[in-house]
DNA sequence: CTTAACTGATAAATCAGGCTTATTATTCAT
DNA sequence: ATGAATAATAAGCCTGATTTATCAGTTAAG
């Protein structure tokens, strides 16, 4: 059996007659007849009944019609899945994240890609730049959403994001007093920052920073992600940098304060393999630009991110 | 696009290997070959990643084959319901029935027919004889269940019972203290009987038996189904015959009884268009022959019928 | 009753296109 | 470098779907 028999039978049975539906199908009658004759010699059953003058179906031509039916939707569906696909409207991304950027860009990026594209399943993966990186390479993730420097070459990126690092400190603390901080002030302060490994480009030039004001920070404590250390600063283990959209993490009990000097910048890029050139990547590239210009005119995304983290689908 | 496109590619899809793929399709490589890059092309996508050494799925082609297979089953569930349509073991098969046969072999027939084809959709439409002998004529139904005579000849019985009439009485009446009663002592009492047009031949016999017993039956009411008659009964407006297996509806108030003479025998039949050679009828007259042999190994029916009627589906 | 129109099946010829064999181009492993 | 492996390409064949022409049976009108 092909697809020709149904489509043939099809509007057969809609026309309950040869000549007509001939015309419909654009083929010349005996052909139908032919077709029709062959597609009930293989099933073995008669789906019409020809009196000669009028043409009705059987019963099992008519549930035979009604199978035949669902199946050429369910054929205009693989067709338009293999198109949609390629056209990057359907399918699965999987998107790396830093924690950082749940305090940014992330929850206003979700909320708007599964608006834009409601086909695509749309996976979350938290991981730091390093891990992300490795990701990357092994495909494990199609896009990462991560901070410069990446290392190597053979990554795209785009730049959605780029801020000052700011110092957060216990609210009880002399310094909260003042509305900004010089680096100097800091010197006897014990710090709370991020792993050398999870950002070893970022941690040199906070370092370098603190030694052009004539001192060695004393870090107490090393974390990954940064919501951590702004825990560890509530509880008052030190002070610390954070980016400034952490600002968007409103905890009793610190305060964020700018700083006089002019500090390191960081970037939140979104970062994909330049030899992976999936439909669904182009469609993504074409939606990051419009979101990154759309950021422009807008204030910072402050949602909470736990609502859009899913777990990973169990398969 | 054809079935042989996504038959071919599923199998492609399964072996990733055109060489092998083929050998299982016992068609040559380039034939494959020839064939997935006129769906491709067909498509205007790109399904596999050819590397000369290695094939693999696109994305798109992951999809597409998902989709594939579901058409391929939905395919295989066409071709099977012509067949089992055509053995008549799928349809709608509608049935009428008396009233009366809710009390004798309906129940069991029903739960039997249900259980022998359950993909057989089994309607139920109620009628007397009369109306049922119409509906048939009409393609209403497709088979009654019914009490001859039913007139003209262009139609198949087959007989499944055969039973007398008894009396039915109001418990308090003099004559429920006997174990059987004569005709002739009913001379004077007022009858509820079913109405001529609804049973004309065995309305004649009835009256044709008061007149051997020497009287003319008082009737003061004309009922169609025979629960209503034993529900007038029971109210005290008089007695009535009905078939012996209306002893099945036990009520209060009411007491059956056997009659000395012998009395007119009814038939419950199953009746069918001679003409109609719908498969369904095949195997609809094979299973009514099980039945009925399995009718005189077991007692007769007493389940209540309140289960098995369903409102006829609003299409 | 005859005739004409209509309709689906049949016959024969044609033609598209799917299949085969033979060959090429490229990659990978030894 | 060489040979095996593998998919694509080329060319011819052949099945089978389509077309045209015709037939046979049915219906309606004259």
């Amino acid at each position: 059996m092909e697809l020709r028999h149904l489509r043939y039978f099809v509007v057969l049975a809609e026309e309950l007659h040869f000549g007509r539906a001939a015309k419909r199908l654009h083929i010349a009658q005996p052909a139908l007849s032919q077709q029709i004759m062959s597609l009930e010699q293989q099933l073995g059953v008669t789906l019409l009944n020809r009196n000669r003058r009028r043409v009705s179906l059987t019963p099992a031509g008519a549930l035979f019609l009604e199978e035949a039916q669902r199946t050429l939707r369910q054929v205009a569906r693989t067709e338009q899945v293999a198109v949609q696909a390629h056209q990057g409207l359907v399918g699965q991304l999987t998107l790396g994240f830093t924690g950082a950027t749940l305090y940014n860009i992330l929850p206003d990026f979700v909320r708007l890609y599964r608006e834009r594209f409601p086909q695509i399943e749309l996976i979350l993966w938290e991981g730091c730049t390093e891990s992300q990186r490795h990701a990357l390479e092994q495909g494990w993730i199609d896009v990462g959403l991560l901070h410069p420097p990446l290392g190597d070459g053979h990554f795209r990126t785009e730049m959605v994001l780029r801020e000052s690092l700011i110092l957060v400190l216990p609210e009880s603390h002399p310094l909260a007093a003042l509305p900004a901080v010089s680096i100097a002030q800091l010197a006897d302060e014990p710090f709370v920052l991020f792993a050398r490994e999870n950002g070893p480009y970022l941690h040199s030039q906070v370092m370098l920073l603190c030694e052009q004001a004539g001192f060695q920070p004393r870090i107490v404590h090393e974390t990954s992600p940064q919501h951590t250390a702004v825990g560890l600063v509530a509880a008052g283990i030190g002070v610390s940098f954070v980016f400034e959209s952490m600002q968007n993490l409103v905890r009793p009990g610190v305060v964020y304060r700018s700083i006089h000097e002019t500090m390191p910048e960081v970037e939140t890029v979104f970062a994909w393999r330049q030899d992976n050139d999936a439909p669904l990547l182009n469609t993504f590239h074409g939606f990051v630009d419009d979101f990154v210009s759309s950021m422009k005119h807008t204030t910072m995304a402050n949602a909470t991110m736990h609502d859009y983290i899913l777990p990973t689908p169990d398969h």
